[in-house]
DNA sequence: ATAATATGCAACCAAATGGTTGTACATGAC
DNA sequence: GTCATGTACAACCATTTGGTTGCATATTAT
């Protein structure tokens, strides 16, 4: 059930681009609502060139995606690419868990009986 | 039970922090055991403060802990920021499914009857 | 007391990041 | 055809990032 087939190279990449207010505001946006390009860079103070790098940089991260209509580029969210990062940070709760599950063992032996 | 009350200051040092191979190999560490800060340098090629840094990252991202033992500061990881990281992506999760239940309503509007 | 170990921290550097302006091009509206 | 709109992209700039070396300090071991 461990699907995390992604290189830390992706991994670097989907952690940097949800590293930043302004795309996580986007991903929130593409994730509620398609939306072309102009209209998510009429929400924020930036020119449409900073806005149209920090689209890049998501659709580099496979968080977003660029599908052309038109003269548009319409971007969605992309929820998979979000399951993926949930299940790589679970996976650092597993460690954990075990480390305490063996914590455990250890003062049972410690105890054998009380 | 919505408990992320991070400001958006926070949630930026928590993905840079997650956003580096060298302390998402940190943070697994310190999740599975306690490790000086030298104990952990010597798993990687780079300079000792180099891995010092990356530590320093990682705290102020409140991902591990320094606890002073003698000489040396044992880094634990810490997995309630963890936690947090993971409500904060299953957020976005649930503006998805909340969009794809809105265009299913909208499709039942237009079906009333088939 | 001296030596070895563990950490802290400043100064420096190259590369990446996040922004800008300017220009070019494709598409839709009139 | 002409004009407005939407996007692409290059060049530039300041700041941040991720690394280095060098030196200082604290603690443990002999």
């Amino acid at each position: 059930m461990v699907v995390h087939d992604l290189t830390e190279e992706e991994i670097d990449r989907i952690f940097k681009a949800l590293a930043d207010r302004t795309r996580r505001d986007i991903v929130r946006r593409t994730f509620s609502a398609e939306s072309s390009i102009s209209e998510l860079a009429q929400h924020y103070k930036m020119s449409f060139p900073a806005v149209q790098k920090h689209i890049a940089v998501l659709e580099a991260a496979d968080l977003v995606t660029r599908i052309p209509q038109g003269r548009e580029r319409i971007i969605r969210g992309n929820p998979a690419t979000i399951r993926r990062a949930q299940e790589l940070l679970s996976h650092f709760e597993h460690i954990w868990r075990s480390r305490i599950d063996r914590l455990d063992a250890l003062l049972a032996e410690d105890e054998p009986q009380t």
